[in-house]
DNA sequence: TTGTAAGCGTTATCAT
DNA sequence: ATGATAACGCTTACAA
């Protein structure tokens, strides 16, 4: 920066101001300045910018799992309305190790980070007041943990179930059961008390819990081979997957091993929403997690804290799940003269 | 730092040898120090270490896709490695946008990174050179550009595709197709020479190919509905999908619509690994890329150049796929007495 | 509107 | 082995 104020002949802090308050320097200045810039090719420094202004532009967010869309979904929101902020997201991939996620929340402490967003692992929060002690603000991330000096965002898992088991005794299924476990994550317990909620207020509904210890596809293939066995006044009429993988086994498992039509026989719907997965076959209905909207909430309210710690005082959002119906329980949309699907015979 | 030093009795020097060169500190005051490092709860300004320094000790990796496990994996790789060296990695998603990649490739660059991995989207190096005018050493990630001042890590799609298709003939099949497009991208044409030049080897074998415009699941979904019209004499006996996903939407396009059976009518198999896809119905055989030794040889040649810019020499290292040979090609491994799968009727 | 100069918290180079 | 001290390249008063 030394050196595009001696070439432009200016001096340092009109540079630094060209850069940082433009509207305070003459257009002259301005233009001779940038030109400088362009020619020497210059770039500034964020180490020394860090330093200087006591903190980064940069926000981190450590995730618990990148190959889940849905997480990647939360950066896509988060990572938009940073940009707006001129503040640039980085990911630091936890990968479901506690340790992990504390070196980089150390990581991202000793960075200067402006803030940073956490998916925490198995809703572990070490190294989290660390980051705040150091005045890093720091938001959770699909994780409610009620009592604590942060902002969060979640989703309301009760009210997924909800949803889930509404959609199936809408379009009028009697027989329900839930799939997935372990009831032991707070995520699956409240769907399952979601599901639960809806069927005690219908008329003549039952629900049937079907476990699982994940909730990844070769679970799902498992309990959909140990329905194909059994006969079939005793199968549901309709499933409430505790995640979409679970979901997609599930399918597979029945639709390979059975004659069991979807949804005619059996319909089908899903918690949460991994897109990767849904690509295939029988489209799979589900209740979809605001992925983007959680980011750009999260982001906002991290936004908020860095502007203003003091008079900041911390929330804790929840937002809705949404429905979204497709195949496997509303069946193909009626139009053009496609074969039906999931009828081998 | 100064109140570590304050705290202890000691001067700045000091303290900042503890950190960075205990053994030249005598171990009476190494101990004071921690201690008072520990009770002030010092945390280290890493802007202030990256100014002084001229860098930092973090590597970001600007990731095109960050849902496919085969990136995820280099990530782990390469995390890794710099773990070893006391570096960090973080990780910027490009989103197969290439002004977002060029927006990273600058934050980087600014942030003093120590250095830069890129796969680079489309194989667009831009931003690149700027990376590098700036002293931050970048390596080519998943892409080989062949004319470049940089190291490069890549995969041999030639082989790949040839390792596949061997692999079909060494079952005896004949009849091969290759599924998969554009061509225009050099993977995909890479893929399809490997396996034309297999078939060619061969006697008696025929490849047939059969284009789409992407290689994702619902391409495959309409190749398989396609095949699963066809009479069964014009079917392939084999296929080589360019991709897994496409493997996958073809699976299931051809098992809901067709009795074919896999592998006893059709062996199906795919060359790049999302494993994402793979925990269901028939396992499919692919040709694995090596994501995390691809992300570990990354790291070793962008630490080489950190370390020794001077006297390193650029080198374009390509790493070999491995055959995975599963159901979808070999049938059933022989044990238990589990029921055949993909067989309804 | 522009220039000057004092930090920011380290690292690294000197003396001691 | 330890203690001073000068960078590092910026931001931000404050002075002009």
């Amino acid at each position: 920066m030394n050196d595009v104020a001696t070439h432009a002949g200016v001096s340092l802090g009109t540079v630094s101001n060209v850069l940082n308050r433009p509207s305070q320097v003459r257009p002259e200045l301005i233009a001779r300045v940038r030109s400088s810039i362009a020619e020497l090719g210059f770039s500034r420094n964020n180490a020394a910018r860090s330093l200087a202004a006591g903190h980064s532009r940069t926000v981190g967010f450590v995730m618990v799992d990148l190959t889940n869309s849905y997480f990647v979904d939360m950066a896509r929101g988060a990572e938009e309305v940073l940009r707006e902020a001129e503040m640039f997201l980085v990911l630091a991939n936890s990968d479901i190790k506690e340790s992990t996620q504390i070196d980089y929340l150390d990581h991202f402490t000793q960075e200067q980070a402006a803030g940073i967003l956490l998916t925490p692992v198995g809703g572990h929060l070490d190294g989290m007041e660390h980051a705040r002690s150091h005045g890093r603000p720091v938001v959770i991330v699909d994780n409610d943990p009620h009592q604590t000096d942060s902002c969060s965002v979640s989703t309301d898992n009760v009210q997924s179930g909800f949803l889930a088991a509404q959609h199936l005794i809408d379009i009028g299924r009697k027989r329900l059961a839930f799939a997935g476990g372990p009831r032991s994550y707070p995520a699956i317990a409240d769907r399952l008390a979601g599901a639960r909620a809806a069927v005690d207020k219908a008329e003549g509904v039952t629900l049937e819990y079907i476990g699982s210890d994940e909730v990844q596809a070769p679970q799902g293939l498992v309990i959909g081979h140990d329905l194909a066995e059994r006969d079939r006044r005793s199968l549901p009429d309709g499933i409430i997957a505790a995640a979409d993988l679970l979901a997609l086994g599930l399918l597979q498992g029945l639709i390979s091993r059975s004659n069991i039509r979807f949804p005619d026989d059996l319909a089908l719907i899903a918690c949460d929403d991994n897109r990767s997965a849904y690509d295939s076959l029988v489209p799979i209905s589900t209740v979809e997690l605001p992925g983007v909207e959680m980011g750009r909430a999260s982001a906002q309210l991290l936004l908020e804290e860095i502007r203003s710690p003091d008079q900041h005082t911390h929330r804790r959002v929840i937002l809705e799940p949404r429905l979204v119906a497709r195949e496997s329980t509303i069946g193909r949309p009626r139009m053009g003269a496609e074969r039906d699907v999931a009828r081998p015979a």
